[in-house]
RNA sequence: GGUCCUGUGGAGCAGUUGGAGUGCUCGCCGCCCUGUCAAGGCGGAGGUCGCGGGUUCAAGUCCCGUCAGGACCGCCA
């Protein structure tokens, strides 16, 4: 090392001491004679003092090399605000490593710079004490993770990054293949079939921190390339799997965020988190419950309810604590929120903060009784006022309702922002129905989770008869309102799996296709098995108090997948286009089992 | 694919009902300065107001289109 001691290491013990520091100009003050210099390394900041004439030169950023006696600083001159801050170096000798031009980008930590600037010059971000802090902390947590597993005997094993598609229902990544022109590996959307796989390798302990691919538009919370500590054990339960989530998230909560969560952490079923907060991953940092109010307003003329009621569907409400106090302007500012998300609109009663009495579009339309009632019936107290949503679709009136809490809650300011609220979401459903709208509306069923997950015991035997009804051992883990992490128990019966695949409309001959070669393995004595992923990124994020994923990758890309840093992606010039073999017609008949076939003739015909 | 927000010297922001010269802070360049720590003082350079079109006597400001960044919906666990 070029370096005997780390700048942000010093202390007035190592008064005396002759040192060489190595690091980045962060800041100086030039007074002519003397010139201060805040020395930065990767350990922090010390303050370097210089007296030569060429310290002049010194700009902000610049590479330096220095030798000097560590000492105490002048009485009166300490700074209580650095961990240095009792001593100083008294330059020797200044060597400049390398020279910085004047920055894009200021190495700051006061200047927020937009994002554009952030990643074309990521660099000099990760210069600044919280990107880097960011980047560290995530250090932290795979090492932690890494830690809990290996005390459990777990393995680390790395899958393909070039496959085939997994079934997770995204859109895939492609690339072209040389050797085999006109074919195309899929980069994974997770490692799913593979740890099943590894599974009925007797693994029967498998984590990776896997990097997954989906193809699909970007959030502040999703990237096209993202990480997911990825986990699948043999012999368990639900239990057991959920035992293993709790001690990874406790872990990190208690060494990187300083919180201690109580476990069990609780669960609550699908079904009660629909009913009860409108959400499969309900923020649970504050109340604002949804109430059903289907049957109390039986019998209403309010044609909006009475349809969805009448329909066998549902009505609900939500109350919004000191919101008769909204502007009408507010009021209707709702409606704007409502259809944003593609309701109709949201409907809405006011109670009185002085009378308590019921006042609001709505309320013309609700009958004396069903309004007398109504504010014993949803919790409101005078003062508040009360959303309303209803629909044919429970789910559809419930995730409005969740939504509108969730909104409520900020706008309210009732969410405490220093609290972790954990929660598993359990007895999630086997299967949603689906419309396909290009098929006439023919309906059939998919996956809720993936076709792989279990029913439960109660339905593994019965699940046609009532395929909406049907529950799975699929559990997710939710904090603050943020899905970090789901996982099932999967199926290992051959039996089992073809009557998943029947229901869904999957073809032995597309179910052959697709994932021949894991229907193929459980034939040779599977284990039962199960796991979980945790979105990594999400996690990282959460215990850095970012609100974006960006913040916790080192080089992450904008929301259009381009990275400002190396402009990627590219054109490609028209031999490398030839040579990938993009334009490529595969050979017609099939590839058969893996080992004989040659490489297929290359058939370039670019159009 | 849709809705919304933002775009003004290198960075962060201001710019009123359209009205003379687009302003501030930081940074940059030069000079001064021996105890600062967001050092200070004096002077200076640097701007196609994202881009294109339109309305107008006059556009940073209003309208249309487009590009880029961001938030959300759709999509995606």
């Amino acid at each position: 090392m070029i370096r005997t001691h780390d700048a942000g290491s010093l202390r007035a013990t190592d008064a005396g001491t002759t040192v060489t520091l190595a690091g980045w100009v962060a800041r100086r003050r030039d007074h002519g004679g003397v010139i201060f210099v805040d020395l930065r390394d990767g350990s922090g900041v010390a303050q370097v003092v210089l007296r030569e004439e060429d310290a002049h030169v010194l700009r902000n950023e610049y590479c330096v090399q220095v030798t000097g006696e560590v000492t105490r600083r002048p009485e009166g001159n300490e700074n209580p605000e650095l961990a240095t801050g009792e001593v100083e170096v008294t330059a020797e000798e200044l060597e400049v490593l390398s020279e910085a031009a004047p920055l894009p980008l200021p190495v700051d930590d006061q200047v927020e710079a937009g994002d554009d600037v952030r990643l074309r010059y990521r660099y000099l971000d990760l210069r600044r004490s919280g990107p880097a802090n960011a980047l560290r902390l995530r250090s932290a947590a795979n090492q932690i993770a890494r830690t809990v597993l290996h005390e459990r005997d777990f393995l680390e094993i790395e899958t393909p990054t070039l496959t085939r598609s997994t079934p997770e229902g995204a859109r895939d990544f492609l690339v072209p293949v040389r050797l085999q022109p006109g074919t195309w590996y899929a980069l994974p959307q997770s490692p799913q079939l593979f740890k099943q796989l590894l599974m009925v390798g007797g693994m029967e302990r498998y984590y990776q921190i896997a990097r997954c691919y989906r193809d699909e538009d970007f959030r502040a919370d999703r990237q096209p390339e993202f990480t997911q500590l990825d986990i699948e054990m043999s012999f368990v339960t639900e239990d057991d799997v959920i035992d293993l989530g709790e001690a990874i998230v406790s872990r990190l909560w208690r060494e990187l965020a300083g919180h201690q969560i109580t476990r069990p952490i609780p669960r609550i079923t699908w079904h009660e988190a629909m009913a009860r907060y409108g959400s499969d991953k309900p923020d649970l940092r504050y109340g604002v419950e949804l109430t059903e109010l289907t049957d109390y307003l039986r019998g209403t003329r309010f044609r909006v309810f009475a349809g969805a009621i009448e329909a066998g569907g549902y009505v609900g409400a939500v109350v919004m604590p000191g919101g008769a106090a909204q502007s009408r302007k507010e009021l209707d500012g709702w409606q704007d929120w409502a259809k944003a998300r593609g309701a109709k609109g949201l409907a809405y009663v006011v109670l009185d903060a002085e009378t308590g009495e019921a006042r609001g579009p709505v309320a013309k339309n609700l009958s004396t009784e069903h309004l007398a009632g109504l504010a014993d019936a949803v919790g409101a107290k005078p003062g508040d006022a009360i959303f309303f949503a209803a629909g044919a679709e429970s789910r559809a009136a419930q995730e409005l309702l969740g939504a509108a809490r969730v909104e409520i809650a900020r706008r309210a300011k009732l969410i405490d922002e220093s609290a972790w609220a954990f929660c598993w979401v359990v007895d999630a459903p086997m299967f949603e129905r689906v419309t396909d709208g290009e098929a006439g509306g023919a309906s059939g069923w998919t996956a809720v989770h993936h076709p792989f997950t279990a029913p439960n015991a109660e339905w593994v035997d019965r699940f046609e008869e009532a395929p909406e009804q049907a529950l799975a051992y699929a559990y997710d883990i939710v904090c603050n309102g943020n899905e970090i992490g789901g996982g099932s128990i999967r199926i290992h019966r051959g039996d089992v799996q073809q009557r998943v695949f029947d229901l869904l409309g999957i073809t032995p001959e597309q179910a052959q296709d697709k994932f021949g070669f894991l229907l193929e393995a459980f034939k040779y004595g599977a284990p039962p098995h199960g796991g979980i992923a945790f979105g990594w990124d999400r996690v990282c994020m959460l215990l850095a108090g970012a609100d974006s994923i960006r913040e916790v990758i080192a080089f992450p890309k904008t929301r259009g997948g381009f990275d400002p840093l190396t402009a990627a992606p590219t054109p490609i010039t028209a031999a490398q286009r030839l040579e990938a073999g993009v334009d490529a017609r595969p050979k017609p008949e099939a590839r058969a089992q893996a080992g004989t076939a040659g490489p297929a003739a290359p058939v370039a015909d670019p159009t």
